[in-house]
DNA sequence: GAGTCACTTGACGTTCACGTAAACGTAAAG
DNA sequence: CTTTACGTTTACGTGAACGTCAAGTGACTC
């Protein structure tokens, strides 16, 4: 983003270099993730991606499919893309700032609280989902009975 | 409003049928639940609820309640309005026939490993929550070493 | 009986998340 | 050199979930 290059963030195991180097395009992303180009290039137009261009090539890093995964879950969650940006950019931010790094614990605090209440929605439908197959198993014996 | 007069408001403790007697407005459900009177009606329009009504009013009783909640707690988890409608008139069917009943249970089963990804997917996004925290806080601390 | 209030039915507008078609560039393959 | 395959931008279309008037219908209030 600026002149100094982002922190080193993963560099896990042997060679995070090779890995690091590889690259992927648009067609062969948009597969992977079983997704089309189209909606591919849409959050990068919403700026949730930025792929680097070879002349006027997208090419597509780790970087950039680390960010596709996370804008997936977002919208399985039901998130606008609009959120998933703020979201996924807040991992990204510089934060060297104290003032920086209140707020964005503040915003996952926010974040948290929202995760946890589909959480309790989930559950709860859950339990309704199995008290009723337990009702439905029943009625199922009930008339094998006869 | 009506011809008749609003029922006898409330009658909680005692007989269930006084209960179930009860009515609202669309204007009350809207409010109770935050959503608007458009909202209600677009959702009857789809078949989500189908209000009785007195004359052309409608008249919302304890099932579309029941409903409504459903529907809202479906559209935090994503879902949208037409599968919705399929779910919760999965719990209103008949359903007398062993192969109905076999059906829903397929039904069921779907609905649940639908709901186990989501959660899947929120306890991620915690659990990267957390970690994410954890590191801020780190920083946080590190700059308030100096 | 005119006004107000809550409710009604259209019907068109809007936002989001892409789909889809048109027209074009580029690079390897025949 | 043309075809084929893949990529690009631009721009309009679409379906879902409502929002937003506009105009009308009782029923109560003054």
């Amino acid at each position: 983003m600026t002149l100094v290059s982002t922190t080193p963030v993963i560099a896990l195991g042997d060679s995070a270099t090779a890995s690091d180097a590889r690259t992927w395009t648009i067609a062969q992303v948009a597969d992977e993730f079983g997704v089309t180009h189209r909606a591919v290039r849409h959050y990068e137009e919403l700026g949730l991606i930025s792929p680097e261009r070879r002349g006027t090539v997208r090419v597509y890093r780790r970087r950039d499919r680390t960010r596709l995964n996370l804008i997936l879950r977002g919208k399985r969650l039901g998130f606008l893309l609009e959120q998933i940006r703020t979201i996924i950019n807040l991992y990204d931010e510089p934060r060297g700032q104290a003032s920086q790094l209140r707020y964005v614990l503040n915003q996952i605090t926010d974040r948290r609280a929202d995760l946890e209440r589909r959480r309790r929605d989930i559950e709860e439908a859950l339990k309704e989902l199995d008290d009723f197959e337990q009702r439905c198993q029943d009625d199922l014996l009930a008339l094998a009975h006869d």
